[in-house]
RNA sequence: CUUCUUAC
């Protein structure tokens, strides 16, 4: 069985979600001749789950929605599962709703909610989720600066940071990446040099990072050091 | 065994 759950969301991956869907109806639902106990071999949450996530990588929500209200044991994942997928759509509406509706949200649900707000720019709403975490995690932090580099403001999403420095999270790839391209938007070689530093601290050489690094540095008029950074990369290969 | 965040 575990091995059906690994497939599914295998395919899901690759988005074969017709494939998937076969292996899923291939599993016994609920086995209704009463007495016998096939407990063994019967759809589980984690079934669900995986093919729900499946339709939701699709963009198929609706077809994720039927199968969620379908279920008749839901877990926390299954509720952050179509949480995401009214999210990836934008449509915070039925995502409020939803997350209103949960019998015991956790820290996921709440990164979902403030990047689903972030991401379309309701900076207020997403603020509003954040600063009422019950606990954030480093996921919290990055969607929520995430979302002002996506509305541009870059003095927001700097300030973010320091106090996220402050408050001892430790920024990772995710970070990093976000907070560098704010310094090229606000052409802050200081700042730029600044996250450099800590780049090379704290995690390890990355494609991504460093053209993120080589753009910055282009921009703020580092052209020397983009050209160092870029000819590091070469050498890596 | 399944769920959240970055950049180009």
């Amino acid at each position: 069985l575990h091995a059906y759950n690994t497939l599914i969301a295998g395919y899901g991956q690759e988005g074969r979600v017709e494939d998937a869907r076969k292996l899923f109806d291939q599993i016994p639902c609920h086995s209704d001749c009463g007495k016998e106990s096939n407990q063994r071999f019967e759809r589980n949450v984690v079934s669900w789950n995986s093919m729900i996530m499946c339709y939701v990588k699709a963009g198929n929500i609706v077809a994720a929605r039927e199968l969620f209200d379908q279920m008749r044991e839901r877990d926390t994942f299954s509720w952050n599962t179509i949480l995401s997928g009214y999210v990836h759509i934008s449509d915070m509406e039925e995502a409020s709703s939803l997350f209103r509706e949960m019998p015991n949200p956790d820290t996921l649900s709440w990164n979902m909610m403030v990047s689903g707000f972030a991401q379309m720019g309701s900076l207020e709403l997403a603020c509003d989720f954040f600063d009422r975490m019950p606990q954030k995690n480093l996921v919290s932090w990055n969607s929520m600066i995430a979302g002002y580099e996506k509305n541009e403001d870059h003095k927001g999403a700097a300030k973010l940071f320091s106090q996220m420095l402050v408050e001892g999270q430790k920024p990772d790839r995710h970070t990093l990446s976000s907070i560098l391209t704010v310094s090229t938007g606000l052409v802050d070689l200081h700042l730029g040099m600044q996250i450099h530093q800590l780049v090379t601290k704290t995690v390890t050489p990355d494609v991504p990072i460093n053209n993120s690094l080589v753009t910055m540095y282009a921009r703020c008029g580092g052209i020397t050091e983009a050209r160092t950074i870029f000819d590091e990369m070469k050498m890596q290969k």
